[in-house]
DNA sequence: CGCAATTCAATATCTCGCAATTTATTACAG
DNA sequence: CTGTAATAAATTGCGAGATATTGAATTGCG
């Protein structure tokens, strides 16, 4: 197979469309990579009986248990309605319990059940082989990271200044 | 915020969970800010008729015109399953036509119409209202954008080596 | 009490990926 | 050649995700 990489990717030279180009290539890397890593996941997640964000919804909780679905969709910057119906599969699936808030009936509280409790273990196992898939350091990775944390933050302050 | 060693961030030391925050923090930074790119774009593309994955569809088209399903798949990073529907959808809008292929009736030829041609201008005008979304300089944008790439690399190599 | 804000749920539309199917082409055995 | 098997390309169906819109229940406050 040959590389995906197309031959005229010049990033020095600017031509009239640049601009074009080159968000079209930032937004594009961001949304096919970030595609290659739900594939990359899929069958180490398979077993499990995960999908890829419902091991998002697991790694939120793992940290801090007992949220209510807005907490978590902060945290995840996803909709509540995004989440009730992963939540109710997840509910289905018996990892979590749905439970309304005795001091507000309107907030649902999401916790972790045993099985989901136990299953982080095997979750650290998962983390590592997709760490030795990126291939790249462990530094390589914090600071790739904190490079695109910024970019997401810079996108929501933009956002909402609007 | 720039310090080189941020205090509450020390990659290095760390404890039995390491591994799982790590990659957690990388997998979750590249969805959720490829999510937030989504949400940026859809205001912007809503008043032309497109969505975000079509917008990517055009933008390999207005390079490369005249693709079959699966070259196009193959620039995109999707399957022809997830494509077959958008692109009718596209059709249906007036963006293009699928026609098969004279010297093979397998293949499904996509090519532009007139009214996608003439939308490339506007686009540019979009493409840039991002650019400057991101706060990011035009080098920054080249950079990020080549790692991001390069991890993309990295995971499909490894995914097709198994 | 009445009204606005908050929180979640229900619905509809568009993506995504995989597996199974259909239709076309190619290879090959006879 | 010819018929059949393998291969290739696209479509279809299914389950799960994201988003916006709408709506309903709850709370808080004037």
């Amino acid at each position: 197979m040959s590389s995906p990489r197309s031959p005229n990717t010049r990033p020095n030279m600017r031509s009239a469309n640049t601009g074009l180009r080159l968000d079209g290539q930032l937004c594009f890397a961001l949304y096919s990579t970030s595609l290659a890593l739900t594939r990359q996941y899929k069958p180490l997640l398979e077993p499990l009986g995960l999908t890829y964000p419902q091991y998002l919804a697991l790694l939120v909780l793992w940290e801090r248990d007992a949220l209510s679905v807005s907490e978590l969709g902060q945290r995840l910057f996803l909709d509540s309605g995004t989440l009730t119906p992963l939540l109710k599969r997840m509910e289905a699936a018996g990892w979590l319990t749905r439970t309304r808030a005795v001091d507000d009936e309107r907030r649902v509280i999401v916790a972790l059940t045993p099985a989901a409790q136990a299953l982080r273990k095997q979750a650290q196992t998962v983390s590592r082989q997709l760490a030795k898939s990126t291939g790249c350091s462990a530094d390589e990775l914090v600071d790739l990271t904190r490079r695109v944390q910024q970019l997401r933050s810079q996108l929501q302050a933009d956002a909402s200044a609007q």
